[in-house]
DNA sequence: ATAAATTTGGACTATATATTCCATTTTTGG
DNA sequence: CCAAAAATGGAATATATAGTCCAAATTTAT
């Protein structure tokens, strides 16, 4: 058989699937109607069902799968399956293989952080709830004082909103936890507390949110994933799914979300005064 | 054993996965952190993909899929297939429906951020001079202490070193102007100081730079322009133009150099040593 | 310090799923 | 209408993957 080689692209893909399906006959006729009107569902599907759907048996469809120029279902499935957008790469294995291969040239594991935090970006704007935004951005600035907490890889984000508060003009403290000084007796009522925690959540920032929660305080919580401790206060949660390296990550989204923040809320702050 | 109903929406998974998390041994705490930060893998991998990922053996993870109530992981997998709506987000048009709608809300300000970030990185990687950041590298892998300086909008990147340089075992300490202690006789013969400052540049940085630069104590300094006093002091030079707003900048393309030192750093001090 | 209970890793087994093969049916061309 | 070629359905097989079990290691309680 002159077999041609698999698509590696889902564009080529679909090229491929116009190119052959005008000389098709009946069955596999099926399938290309099929496929072309479920591409998302091979990813998740078995030939089985993927057959059933088209109205033809299995092996119909593997023969389908071979026109196109695969070895069989699993080799097409592959492509979808990986080419499938909320599919990370895995960066700490990559870095890793990189580490290992000697080939970590300082300018070679630069650019695979670089491309981490543009990956991270994109998802922090596909995955922002914009009505908690605005929610976050209302009560801050109504707030008396916003205070800012977030320790150990969390802590530059929150140094950061510090500063930019200060630009701003908005009353802000940051807990540092210098000198181990117990600081949440400086929460008011009418204040609002901006706590930063990422997996393993540090646990004074985690207390000092509860102490919050407890004393009626706002809190407003950049985090990350589902099984945070800081969403079991009700707080409002902005998500934010950095991706990392083991105990890295690149900070970029947060970096981005701190700067909105203040911006947001001190523009909204002067609007309301002037 | 009591074993539970199953979650049926990824709702009632996630609420379930909160639940359970917090009780939970070493091995089937890392299934619960992994799985939490990468949903969207489950509907197309196999539990050997995902009990790699998440650092564990596969038994480890089918454990962690009944105790969440599932009979095993291809009913946990089968809830994430179903729920799998296609639709790959697609990130530009987002963007431009972003800044299009209502300019000057919250997301509309974050599109701006984030699109900021993004071309900082990209110039970063396009500017970055590759000779000067290895020779950067192997000096500061050879210094017996590693200074890091920073104040004001530096301090975010100053604070994300002195954290990573931590987590790679490299001897560092953060001159953070703390009771306006001076510091700058911890310098001595053998380390080497990571200065960063971007315009205006603060006096402290510079100030502390020269003292390090008359000591003989090698200089390592992370700026912006051409004009910037660090450039005077014949110091090695890592050039990053973020793209400002005004008084902010995003700090991603600085945060991610940081992260490149550390990680290029510490791999190569344990390479040496061991 | 010791015993009991829990947790873990890895070998083993069961099962689901893909893939092949071939007898039967349908289409095509003369 | 017949023979040859192509297409099809379904049974048989191979393979990948899920799921189980238990001995060893670790943790916890006494």
């Amino acid at each position: 058989m002159p077999e041609l080689d698999a698509p590696t692209t889902i564009k080529a893909f679909e090229e491929r699937l116009l190119e052959v399906s005008s000389s098709l006959p009946k069955r596999l006729r099926q399938c290309a109607d099929y496929v072309a009107a479920n591409q998302d569902r091979i990813a998740v599907s078995t030939v089985a069902t993927m057959a059933e759907g088209a109205g033809v048996q299995p092996s119909a469809f593997m023969r389908f799968c071979q026109i196109l120029g695969f070895t069989g279902f699993s080799e097409m499935q592959k492509l979808f399956r990986e080419s499938y957008s909320g599919g990370w790469p895995d960066y700490s294995t990559r870095l890793e293989h990189l580490r290992d291969s000697g080939s970590g040239s300082p300018s070679a594991l630069l650019a695979e952080f670089v491309d981490a935090g543009r990956t991270s970006l994109e998802s922090l704007l596909k995955t922002m709830d914009a009505e908690m935004l605005d929610a976050a951005v209302a009560a801050l600035a109504k707030a008396n004082m916003v205070h800012i907490v977030g320790y150990r890889r969390s802590f530059p984000a929150a140094s950061y909103l510090a500063y930019a508060f200060e630009k701003m003009d908005v009353p802000a403290m940051l807990h540092s936890g210098i000198g181990r000084l117990d600081s949440r007796h400086a929460l008011r009522p009418g204040d609002v507390l901006i706590a930063i925690s990422f997996a393993p959540y540090s646990a004074e920032t985690v207390e000092l949110a509860e102490a919050a929660h407890a004393a009626g305080v706002t809190v407003v919580a950049i985090t990350d994933t589902v099984v945070s401790p800081l969403r079991k206060l009700d707080a409002l949660i902005l998500s934010v799914s950095e991706v990392d390296f083991g105990a890295f990550r690149s900070l970029s989204a947060t970096l981005s979300l701190a700067i909105t923040l203040a911006v947001a809320v001190g523009t909204m702050r002067q609007n309301g005064k002037i």
